[in-house]
DNA sequence: CCTCCACAGGAAGCGCAGGAGT
DNA sequence: ACTCCTGCGCTTCCTGTGGAGG
């Protein structure tokens, strides 16, 4: 009994039980991929997108369909939504017909993107081995046969265009006479507004049938779904009105991004829990504003480069050593000083200089160009980040490790 | 007015890894 | 299994630059 204060355990275990109740009743309606059963704001782009899609229901193609919309403004969840329904449907009237998603971005390449065409038709193809083209004409002569009507859904269609070209979309929407008398009816959603100008223009007519843009959300329209949201996911009185409030102005501001209010809000409803907290409050979503932000950057120091994350350190060196000026070159001479040390080959000047300059795109370090005349041109160089948040971030490297302690 | 510092940053090329075509 | 191609990280070489000090 007296190891209470230095067990961890005993402090969680004790925080949950003093809780009356849980905050969060249903994990799920928080999560970023949740469909809700209701969209608000959306109704208008609801029921174009189903009157476009319901000639299938009398055995018709329905018109290739373009979604636009920045993050975040319910494109995928109208979308998903809509088809969902759709296929509850056909498959209650007994009409052949089936409908596939597919996030282009997840799927990777162009054969992955046509081989979970192929499985949402219920044809199979071996994982790997085939060529694209031949894939495809599988899922051709598969939809001939069974007279099949599909409607496919690429996500983030622009990622698709960007990395293998517009082929496989000319392939997709020129197949019909291929497939008569079955048919495959294309939407595509992007994230990016000047996406079109990427196609040609044989792709882009038959694309592009029709449009629909999905605005941003303002600030009022994101405190209702927050508010709906925290309804199907806290128990009553779990919440107070503030937090809300707060969730939707700190992500409205930005640009009326659904995905990260919600994203919000369940952070900090997680922090809520671990405090053993009774109520989700204001404070606990500052706390989780600070959070996501200390991730993001210690995500992005995660993944720089080796040699990168040495000119980082050169630089909060550089600062600590010198009082004023931590110029380009004084980072330099850190650095090789932290290459000699752990034994590496330090790269050229030239090479980080570029670096610093990626850094600075980063946020993490601010580099201008001043002029001290006679003592020449040079970049100042200041570290945007704390040293603790490196540190910590960059202590999980082997190679840093001994570098951060000496 | 010229000089010259201490770099910036563009251009071209090199070696390597991974992917596509055969 | 092999070539060919492409993109990437990097180096080498280069020209450009604003202003303090002569």
């Amino acid at each position: 009994m007296q190891q209470h204060q230095n067990d961890p355990l005993e402090g969680i275990f004790s925080n949950a039980l003093r809780r009356k109740r849980n905050i969060i009743s249903n994990r799920d309606a928080l999560r970023s991929d949740y469909v809700p059963e209701h969209l608000p704001f959306r109704t208008q782009q609801l029921t174009t997108i189903g009157q476009l899609l319901s000639p299938i229901l009398s055995s018709s193609r329905p018109s290739n369909l373009l979604v636009y919309g920045k993050t975040g403004t319910g494109k995928t969840a109208v979308t998903r939504y809509v088809t969902s329904r759709l296929a509850a449907k056909c498959e209650s009237s007994k009409i052949p017909a089936s409908f596939v998603y597919c996030n282009t971005k997840m799927a990777g390449t162009e054969y992955r993107v046509l081989s979970e065409l192929a499985s949402g038709i219920g044809l199979k193809v071996p994982f790997t081995g085939l060529a694209v083209s031949e894939v495809l004409s599988r899922i051709q002569a598969y939809m001939k046969e069974k007279g099949l009507h599909t409607v496919l859904v690429m996500d983030e269609i622009d990622f698709l265009v960007r990395s293998f070209g517009d082929d496989l979309l000319y392939d997709l929407t020129s197949s019909s006479d291929k497939i008569a008398p079955g048919f495959l009816s294309l939407i595509g959603i992007s994230n990016d507004l000047q996406f079109k100008e990427e196609l040609g223009a044989r792709v882009l007519s038959r694309l592009s049938e029709e449009e629909l843009v999905f605005p941003p959300y303002s600030a009022t329209e994101l405190k209702t779904i927050l508010v709906e949201r925290a309804g199907l996911a806290f128990n009553s009185g779990a919440y107070n009105e503030e937090a809300i409030n707060l969730c939707a102005a700190l992500s409205g501001s930005e640009h009326g991004d659904a995905r990260r209010a919600v994203d919000l809000l369940r952070i900090a409803s997680e922090v809520a829990e671990r405090e053993g907290a009774e109520q989700l409050e204001e404070k606990h979503v500052r706390i989780a504003l600070q959070k996501i932000d200390q991730d993001r950057v210690s995500e992005a120091l995660k993944t720089l480069p080796l040699h990168a994350k040495l000119v980082l350190l050169a630089t909060m060196k550089a600062e600590d050593d010198s009082s004023l000026k931590a110029s380009s070159g004084a980072v330099y001479e850190r650095y090789c000083a932290l290459c000699t040390k752990s034994g590496l080959d330090p790269l050229t000047t030239r090479r980080v200089s570029g670096l610093l300059t990626e850094l600075d795109t980063l946020g993490l370090v601010s580099a201008t160009v001043v002029n001290y005349g006679r003592y020449g041109r040079t970049k100042k160089i200041t570290p945007q980040i704390s040293h603790a948040v490196v540190e910590q971030a960059l202590s999980s490297d082997d190679y840093l490790k001994h570098l951060i302690v000496s």
